[in-house]
DNA sequence: CCCAAACTCTTCGGAAGCGAACAATTGCGA
DNA sequence: TCGCAATTGTTCGCTTCCGAAGAGTTTGGG
């Protein structure tokens, strides 16, 4: 099922204090440590959450769509920085779970609006709670002043990347 | 080939100011745009330099193997945040374009050590030219101190994501 | 010495995203 | 008005990563 709560054979509990291996001049850049810090935040969020369906993966989509209801499915790739093609099969799984619905527009018949169903939000907000949770996780030990910088410095870097593209 | 150069058919340079869509509070936290630059960051790259075979997509994996010749593909796996099983392909093609080489160690006949040829250190050294003029301009419009945050901040949430995931 | 546990790398099937191509629909210019 | 380009959602084949399972090797306790 893909979806076991046993973990691979990994590394037993020993072996406590073995240095991670650094990529050395390399690793200061952003983009090196915004992919690791990607990948595990997202393993995580997802293990603890294993029970709850495919929602948590696509949180991020749920609530683009719960905040604008009815956009066709083009934007709300270009929203999560998924292709077109990528975002059918999701959307078909979260229809399957009775999260979401596609209603054929009335005024330009080529689009598909996207909408929450009542279960769809209840989950959504269950869900909303606990990225909050996670967040805290991953910003422990950081001052709030900290964290905030981060934030404008990601929303600068997402905007640097959306123009360079548009270009 | 799947390498093509023809872009997928996308947004024609028009419809020049239309609003991204947000996901409302649920963007307010790192890991979501934790996510976004990532994706959007990774894609930048790797269509900067298609033409260059995987070595981009796996430079972070080389510099490591370059800063610590010999490793076993475990220590390696768990630096890059990938599984074991998951990095056997990879090694595989980096083998065949002649970057990398595993050399069974002597001490321990479980161990493949991984070492860069020539030919790889060359091209990890071009890359990492690359790859600061890529996280320029990722960056750019920031300020040094900005930046500088930003990497400390990454560097904290990835140890808290790291000490979660060994307890 | 010996055997079970632990650790290594590997293979295999499944899930997910991508790029290319396609039909249906819209709209814009000749 | 007509025709062609642009847009939308979809399908298809490919690549990549994952988890589970398995074989070879090492290690430590009886």
């Amino acid at each position: 099922m893909a979806r076991g709560n046993d973990r691979e054979d990994r590394q037993t509990g020993g072996n406590p204090a073995r240095a991670q291996l650094d990529a050395g001049e390399a690793e200061r850049t952003v983009a090196y440590k915004l992919r690791l810090a990607q990948i595990l935040a997202f393993r995580a969020f997802e293990e603890k959450l294993a029970d709850r369906g495919r929602a948590p993966r696509y949180l991020g989509l749920l609530a683009i769509i719960r905040n604008h209801p009815g956009e066709p499915q083009s934007r709300l790739a270009d929203a999560v920085a998924l292709r077109r093609s990528s975002l059918v099969a999701i959307l078909d799984t979260l229809t399957d779970e009775g999260l979401i619905e596609r209603r054929l527009s009335a005024a330009d018949r080529r689009i598909n609006g996207i909408w929450l169903t009542k279960k769809g939000e209840r989950i959504v907000d269950e869900l909303l709670l606990e990225s909050r949770r996670h967040d805290a996780m991953l910003t422990a030990g950081l001052t709030s002043k900290e964290t905030a910088t981060a934030l404008d410095v990601l929303d600068r870097v997402i905007a640097n990347l959306r123009t360079e593209d548009a270009g």
